[in-house]
DNA sequence: CGTAAGATTGATGCATATCAATCCCAGTGG
DNA sequence: CCACTGGGATTGATATGCATCAATCTTACG
């Protein structure tokens, strides 16, 4: 393994995607481009404000296809990773051998600081789409909070975010009926490619209804039963992975059938 | 409120526990004692090993009483709390009023992270037994995190554990049946006890059976028939609030039902 | 065209929620 | 001292949401 954590699949040349997803030729990353990140470019995708300018400091691009592995589990912690563009999917392995699917990080999102503090990771990721991903050495990170306090705040506030996450993740799994967990599912998927500044009513799925089912603690068949469930209601279309959104709103106001024990109250 | 976060019950004159905990007379916090600690207390108490001493930094202790709250959903973030004794429950209202039990913090955890994001607190805590809890501003802790090295990696070491600790609840929340989730509740609560040199064998869930239902995603009668099921197999014994825990590996080995689909595959 | 992976739809069973009744226990007040 | 009260815990009966099993359909790709 070089320096760079594992880069193993940088010089294999690249291939338009494979696999089923709906990714178009025209959609094809270019074999050519930068491959090298300016510290601006970090704080840009890490949304940092930060006065600091450093134009010496360059931070290699590595690509991944389909199916490939950022990290695995048990590999040594070396970086953190910082998705540049793709879609992935990060999960883990009990002792019995059940994945889990913990979350589908994309453009933006910070990887693999779950490994910090054992020194290996516990988990792994997958990319779903061909990816662009860019290893950012953990000392260095620290070095580069030392040195500017807005990484300091970006850093807590990254744990800040993350328990907020882990705190809607713990509502959503149970707290949530079958239709409202996809319902959110949907949602929060098109927020964040609002926050994109992508399309948030029209996009492709790029997990299998395995995936999404594992993720929200559903069976595949569920999932798609609610999808067409949702579907029938107007609220959505479906045409295998690609969704298009027609009424955020309604998908929103979707109650859970358990009333809330104030509500049944005054109902009496 | 003055400038220690939400202390408006510090001189409130202490009383012996009430409700139905099983509190007894001989358990009640002495009137008297410590009322600060030092930095290498709150370092103790975090497991950071720190060799900066600084003999005039004091962090003063503030004694909650059963019910009362740390702090409040909306409520402006100022300072992380540390749990100095005693035992809480945080958790967090969604937008229709439904609460969600998050957490049972205990001596050395951390609480109230949620707020540095938004700059307010998105969740609440509430003592479950009477209290003594340390705030420290965060701008406190940041600067301690810049004068000292080790604090900087607790920090980032935090980050870690709690990702990990989301890991485990999407694990239990969604992988689990209904006996297992209980037994795991169980065995990890017992786990942070034995962590803290208390008994891992016998103790009293500070608790409902309402909140322990809402937390691990079932039902307060689920929970109920979980418990005498998993006294009458003889792995527990379960008096009201009063837990006896006879086989820990036992518990342990409680199998998820479903199989995973490598074992299926080799099972035909 | 054949194959395989994924998606969809239907039939059935079970785990757990829900509803309801009772029990337990600690305060509280007569 | 004892009855009363109220919150919590327990247990039983029933309903139902979702998993599971199974068959078929779709799409991509060799």
């Amino acid at each position: 393994m070089n320096e760079l954590g594992d880069p193993i699949h940088q010089a294999s040349p690249y291939r338009s995607s494979s696999g089923r997803s709906a990714v178009r030729p025209d959609e094809t990353l270019p074999m050519s481009g930068r491959i090298w990140s300016g510290l601006s470019e970090i704080c840009d995708l890490l949304h940092i404000q930060s006065a600091v300018t450093a134009e010496d400091l360059l931070f290699p691009h590595i690509r991944y296809k389909v199916g490939q592995r950022i990290y695995t589990a048990g590999q040594e912690f070396e970086s953190l990773f910082i998705v540049r563009s793709g879609f992935l999917k990060s999960q883990m392995c009990d002792d019995f051998g059940n994945e889990q699917v913990l979350h589908f990080p994309m453009e933006g999102d910070l990887l693999g600081a779950d490994g910090i503090h054992t020194g290996r990771h516990q988990s792994e990721a997958v990319a779903l789409t061909d990816c662009v991903v860019i290893p950012v050495r953990f000392k260095k990170f620290l070095s580069l909070a030392k040195t500017c306090p807005e990484f300091e705040i970006a850093l807590c506030s990254y744990i800040s975010r993350d328990l907020i996450g882990k705190y809607s993740m713990v509502r959503l799994l149970s707290g949530l009926n079958a239709e409202m967990k996809v319902a959110y599912f949907l949602i929060s998927l098109s927020q964040r490619y609002a926050d994109l500044g992508y399309s948030n009513k029209c996009f492709n799925l790029r997990m299998t209804r395995q995936d999404m089912g594992n993720y929200l603690g559903l069976s595949l068949e569920t999932v798609c039963r609610m999808l067409t469930g949702l579907g029938a209601l107007r609220l959505i279309s479906v045409d295998q992975r690609e969704i298009v959104i027609h009424d955020v709103e309604g998908l929103k106001s979707l109650r859970r059938l358990k009333l809330p024990q104030k509500e049944k109250m005054r109902l009496r």
